[in-house]
DNA sequence: GTCATATAGTTAATATATGAACTATATGGT
DNA sequence: ACCATATAGTTCATATATTAACTATATGAC
């Protein structure tokens, strides 16, 4: 099924370019969907689990992450993780400790409630995704990777003014 | 650069099914940012441009489209729909006008003020997408779109529960 | 003709995202 | 020691997205 029909679209899209990048827009908005949907079945969303996850395999020695370091590996603007964190310190997902060397940080770390709920949803969520991405071949997995890594990388150089 | 380094982890992914998909979401982030960048100094936002020109290359008999079906070549909800148009009605861009026929349908349509506003922004976007897009040969948009499709489709056929 | 059912649109509560302006804290050059 | 500058986090106004519950309208079975 092409894009056109997936989409219900009357006419041709008129920018081929155009065309390939909405590929990669409605293939991300379907699976961040998906996935989301997913969560909400366990009491999570697909943000918090990203979260729970960096948490878990990216904390430095401090045993967490602070706000600007979330940020940057989640790609958004830090004013974005105030509220995150706050929603998730209120459903006892993760909690704040402010670093004691560096008064300007606070350490983000999961909690035990937190890391329960994560496990229990990781464990099926990672079989889901290994289904999905089963249908392409380790070699086109790799393909599709590297296309995506030089999109990302012209996107980056490109100016906007 | 590997995406690793692009979000500045400290350690690998652990499933690399999951690194797939975060590649296609990372990509999508980072034009949807890059193009909001762009819109917003032309007064507009990225979503808005897309309704625009949905309007213009999409459009019916009724010389507009409904809320339903904003929201269908979107993939997104109605409700969300109602907000933004709102905005945009506001903002002078689109006109509802009651759809004689059946009185349940809204068309939208676009102004004057929006198509103007519209040209002058697509001119310069279709060219920085040729300019980021052209970064893959020909085959390769194409391959790219067809592994993108595949995945879609294996999104779409997997079941939550 | 009447009524069950489906569809379009709106509204409310909530989650995620931005940029800009703000406070608090740390650092480096003098 | 002092001050310019940078960095971390928060707050506010705003845009986009969801689901659920609601109203209005249309349609099809009988």
């Amino acid at each position: 099924m092409s894009l056109k029909d997936e989409l219900g679209l009357r006419h041709d899209f008129k920018n081929r370019a155009h065309e390939t990048l909405l590929h990669v827009y409605y293939t991300a908005a379907k699976a961040q969907k998906k996935a989301d949907e997913f969560f909400r079945a366990h009491g999570l969303t697909d943000v918090q689990f990203n979260v729970m996850m960096l948490l878990l395999n990216q904390s430095g020695e401090s045993g967490g992450l602070t706000q600007v370091e979330l940020s940057r590996m989640m790609l958004v603007n830090r004013a974005n993780i105030t509220t995150l964190i706050d929603r998730m310190e209120k459903a006892k997902l993760v909690m704040r400790v402010p670093d004691p060397e560096d008064r300007r940080y606070n350490i983000v770390k999961i909690t035990a409630h937190g890391e329960k709920l994560f496990r229990k949803a990781a464990a099926v969520y990672h079989d889901k995704v290994r289904s999905i991405v089963s249908g392409l071949r380790e070699s086109e997995q790799k393909d599709l990777a590297a296309l995506l890594t030089r999109l990302r990388a012209r996107i980056d150089s490109l100016s906007i003014d």
